[in-house]
DNA sequence: CTTATTTATCGTATTATTGCGATCAATTTT
DNA sequence: AAAATTGATCGCAATAATACGATAAATAAG
């Protein structure tokens, strides 16, 4: 399908889960720890970081940019893309809660 | 494309975005929710507690044995369902030490 | 042995995601 | 003004993911 019925899960577990696409593919991923480190920050010096055509670099920062977890600052002709803290302690606030809730069990 | 270059970012990159997969949609984290907080494991329970067809919940479980974060033992007829308590540790330590990287920055 | 129960798998349909070349838009540089 | 730079967007193609009905497989119950 691809019809994913958000509307039968709470907002808590749909937001959960797209706080988790953002970490959800590799160059997702390497974007955010370049950010998060500071080792980049201009659009142009990720896509050369990145094995990846310009286009899909952009495709995955505007993504990034639709969760929120990342912020776009213009810079003509540039764009600074930073992490969003806000967000980004919402994920890490999402994902500890629920990591650390694990009762633990030797099952069965 | 749909062609995930996997062979082109780190193995650590790659291992994060699958563990980020089992997050990656409603139904999974309500399943892992609905894990984490019980002792006992969970058999059947899950498709009667979720709005999805027994076969699309059995394949949801699949992915996430897939990815290793839970564990599926036979108890014929059924199957009990658990955490995998390594691989949720390993997500959680993945997760915190990215998400606790944040070199914190009013970037630009 | 037959039937019921439980879960997995198959087949199929549909939507989402990923990727890139080409092009557009905005701005800076010359 | 013309050319170069930078990043977004469009259009397309291909793979991945999501969903479910139908059916299979395995075992328990009768």
């Amino acid at each position: 399908m691809g019809v994913t019925k958000t509307e039968l899960f709470t907002d808590e577990q749909t937001r959960l889960a797209d706080l988790a696409k953002a970490f959800a593919h590799p160059a997702r991923v390497a974007i955010l720890q370049m950010l998060a480190q500071k080792k980049a920050c201009v659009c142009g010096d990720l896509v050369d970081e990145l094995p990846l055509a310009q286009a899909t670099v952009s495709q995955h920062l505007k993504e990034l940019k639709r969760i929120g977890i990342i912020r776009g600052d213009i810079d003509p002709p540039r764009v600074c893309y930073c992490i969003n803290e806000p967000v980004w302690n919402e994920a890490r606030h999402a994902f500890g809660d629920l990591l650390d809730s694990l009762i633990s069990t030797s099952c069965c």
